[in-house]
DNA sequence: GTACAGATTCCAGTCGCTGGAATGTCAAGG
DNA sequence: CCTTGACATTCCAGCGACTGGAATCTGTAC
């Protein structure tokens, strides 16, 4: 413990971090191979502690696996990287604009949607190829299927979000 | 055209949807599956239109296509699905809320870190396993780990999103 | 010995598709 | 008849960021 050597487990609770997704990222390169103990554990330097957080808080700016590996990889070389980190920020903030966005563009049609609904006999529900609630062409005259693309671009989250 | 069938390319085009994505919906469910004319062509009726369109305006709501496929089922099966058509929208309503919110979060962690980094002395960015431009805590005191798991529930898009 | 925790590997699955390869079909034009 | 080209078919692989499980080993405690 007071050696700074750890291994994945202890690694894990520290970041809070999965051991599956540790040797994930190990597979696809965002961590390096580590040194292994004798039995065959991967051992961890206390470093590695600081650069999952840093995987972890890049994550949380947005940033993908393979992006935050070219940080690193160009930090690894000692290149100055704060332009590249920066631009990769700016571009994300826009991403992350327009995602909103679509999002509430979505949330105003569901509740449009719903009010709608609230509002519908419900025995004309049974028409085999229709939902009022949810097919019904704006009255509004929004051309559905201009506005279909935006949203299109803004895919679900995964399941394990749960 | 004015018998109302069809193959699998007019479709998309009518719809507006990809050939592979049809032959994906059949795949999973979400379409059944069609009569093939003698060449082994897929034929479809005019009806399908309105169904793969049904499709993709659920999918708009962010109705998944697992649940596309149950209101599809249900309604195959002649039983009203209104209400749980609109449960459905209510908890979707839900989450789309909370990813707008969690979306938000970030965005203005990412505004913060941007103006922080306008501030920063360059050189610093020169330590191999952090990074002031991400990596540093907030002066602010707010907890980085708890804040995290919000995030993390709301993943990327897809990179054919372009 | 015998649990039990924790480590290892590999394989499969998630979601909603897209892309490509290899092959077959059909209509028009030379 | 042959070719060209646009369509169709199938299957296999991949995206991203993991998670879950199986089968197997290691290490410690009782």
């Amino acid at each position: 413990m007071y050696h700074g050597l750890m291994n994945i487990g202890e690694l894990g609770r520290l970041t809070g971090v999965s051991t599956k997704a540790i040797r994930y990222y190990e597979e696809i390169g965002v961590l390096k191979e580590p040194e292994r103990s004798p039995n065959g554990y991967r051992t961890y330097e206390l470093d590695t502690v600081d650069r999952l957080r840093f995987v972890k808080d890049a994550q949380l700016t947005g940033l993908s696996l393979a992006e935050i590996t070219t940080i690193l990889d160009q930090r690894g070389k000692g290149e100055s990287t704060c332009e590249h980190v920066m631009s990769l920020l700016d571009h994300h903030l826009h991403e992350l604009d327009s995602r909103i966005e679509a999002l509430e563009k979505t949330r105003s049609r569901l509740v449009n949607i719903a009010d709608r609904a609230r509002k519908l006999d419900p025995s004309d529900c049974l028409d085999p190829n229709r939902c009022q609630t949810i097919t019904s062409q704006d009255p509004t005259g929004e051309p559905a299927h201009t506005a279909t693309a935006a949203v299109h671009q803004t895919p679900k989250e995964h399941a394990h979000a749960h």
